[in-house]
DNA sequence: GATGAATGAGATTTCATTCAT
DNA sequence: GATGAATGAAATCTCATTCAT
């Protein structure tokens, strides 16, 4: 349980009440967040949490009516970090634009980390299931709306089905994390973006798209 | 598990022992398979497991060490069924051609269904997910190989990074089955087949490959 | 955990399951009465009981759901025992009658000991208010039904209000098995009877009946 | 608990800190009584006791070593109240004496209610055994005493058990309370006090002091 | 071999009591 | 004194695994 003001000296270690029972709850949060993603939520105890943030069994049960509770709220705080960011295709170089969303996406998801639990739950607990399929939808709708504006922009392939793209798109971003660890390969953001806009885009407005965003960053700079 | 055969005096039991122990330990798997995809790994019990092969608990034990080792069994019986086929990009349509083996592996998946259980386990045991990796990497790496053939008669994109598109083939793959459920509309496989394939070919190749398709047909029949 | 046929030398120690699970759930039911009796419901756990039973505590789960179960269980089984003998005013000398009715009653209660637990779990489970609630306005009901058939004779006192008396009964019957922890006096059920004859019928016709009795007795030698 | 006095800069505190202290304690017990009465002395916990009176967990170990000794302390406050009145059999008409004595000691006990804990505790805390075993005695006591100077005018029946009929009497008495609900019928007074007298008084004595009853009042008038 | 009752370690959860603030 | 968060012992209940029959 890192306490900051251990280390202020000259000032009185206090925190108003509240605040201190924020800091636990969050350490308890936190715990529980690595200990479901090392060992998986079902191997994971509610003592153990508790023991790994430093307090007593009894004071999980303050925080968190039960270990399931202590997960949703770990969802709901993290959902806005596991949504991938909604990109705008034409206002510049499409790859290199998705290419640092992926990049920072999957950071993001990595520092995270929760989302390795979530197939465990799905089954466990339709709630959970329930969740993460709003989720999702939430994502392939924004991700299928930006395919939308470039489609009636004329940018698109001609008879491109959109929702099949946007939700093959949504599949290889919410899967790019593991490339790594599963191929054996580093994720080469910029050549999964290549293969996305080459997916959306004909070969000429893409290259169009990109030689216009050059113009754009020359006369900016 | 009532057996008549036992009050047939003078016959010989239909089954010698090994088989009719054979038809016990594949009970076990099938039920262990059932449960474990409709309730989880760890929801299930190998009690439930004996009740539903219509065994006693203790006979589990004689035909598993334990509820970890059927799982492995069960996979290393079903996983060449999870893999799915590999392409054979030249010799005809490209993407009837992946819409019907598509089709097919997802068929083969949801007839399966174990595939679900396996995010449960990966974290839970590490011997798992060595199992997996490995299986992964084995589909990829033929994904790879049929890339690789179209690509030395010429007939990919130019700057096609083929690492990068098997891998994302692989993951549109194994998502494949969940489409429906997560996107609120039934899977079109050849939809998700002309995707793929405009990752892989330039248009006039794809159509050039269609059209000999269509002579190779007409010249059939 | 007796067994008696440990001591069967020469014979199998052999008995059906069936019975042999009956022994080890009555050996709970036993135990539980014995630890509820002498150390209340709530201070009596399921692991104790299982250990007084000489079983595991895993084993008590077997047989029952929970602790409140052993006890419905024991309800049951012994409500009839709890309940009093229903008395016949008119054959014979009532105050001797009721006097060995009284005593083999509480002997009984004194044998069984489970009354003892009950008023600290009708606050606690309604059912069980509800329960015996009702065993009781089954005694009160032959009781009365017992007085009515005295007054039709023209036994008793003329103005008796019998639903009055009958619960005075109840009472003193139900409290006979106290009076001697608590007064420090045995319990006398020669006198108790006298006084509850004497509430239900006047001082010459008690006469009478007894006299009528002392001529059965002596016809019948 | 509020408390608006803080807030009088100027003035003193209305109540001494003492007075207040007992205030508190007051609280406790009367939320303490209330709550053991409603949910029984297990059911209930010292932070629900402490809830209720309006102060912390904390507090309420100031003012009492623990849950158990808060009930003995009610007990003690409210043990005078559970006692019935001491019955003066001779000057008055016994009838409607015991009636209204009866009826006020039922009052008493319905708005105290705390005798319905007692028989859930007498097996837990045998301390609370012997200080109930006491009372009862000092009850069973005085009432003898009651019929002895009775039995010495010469106004009972002749061959009266007197420590029998007492005990009967207390039990009556003891469990007046419950008659009506448990029976169906509300309790009648009048009714029992009729049977009560017919134990002890035979019909000419009574007859007999209800009309020097009488008279008196016609004197008195 | 087959059975299923028995085991007991371990997970979840509650609550009387303490103690830093 | 008052507070209420924290404690941790103890109760309830489950289930993988064993073993007598």
């Amino acid at each position: 349980m890192p306490d900051h003001d251990d280390l202020m000296i000259g000032e009185f270690p206090f925190l108003p009440k509240q605040e201190r029972a924020q800091q636990k709850r969050n350490a308890l949060l936190e715990s529980g967040q690595t200990l479901f993603i090392s060992k998986g939520y079902e191997q994971t105890t509610a003592k153990e949490i508790a023991a790994h943030a430093g307090v007593a069994t009894g004071t999980f049960y303050r925080y968190f009516s039960d270990k399931r509770q202590l997960l949703m709220s770990l969802l709901e705080d993290k959902l806005d970090k596991l949504l991938p960011p909604e990109p705008n295709w034409v206002s510049c170089d499409p790859v290199s634009l998705l290419s640092s969303l992926l990049e920072a996406h999957n950071k993001r998801l990595n520092e995270l980390g929760i989302q390795r639990v979530l197939p465990e739950l799905v089954l466990k607990d339709p709630s959970v299931a329930e969740f993460l399929g709003e989720a999702r939808r939430k994502i392939h709708s924004r991700i299928l709306l930006g395919l939308k504006q470039a489609e009636e922009k004329g940018l698109t392939w001609e008879d491109l089905d959109l929702e099949t793209v946007s939700w093959a798109i949504l599949v290889i971003v919410e899967n790019g994390h593991g490339k790594e660890g599963q191929t054996g390969k580093r994720a080469d953001f910029q050549e999964i973006s290549k293969v996305i806009c080459r997916m959306v885009f004909p070969p000429d407005v893409l290259q169009q798209l990109q030689n216009a965003d050059e113009t754009n960053n020359r006369n900016n700079s």
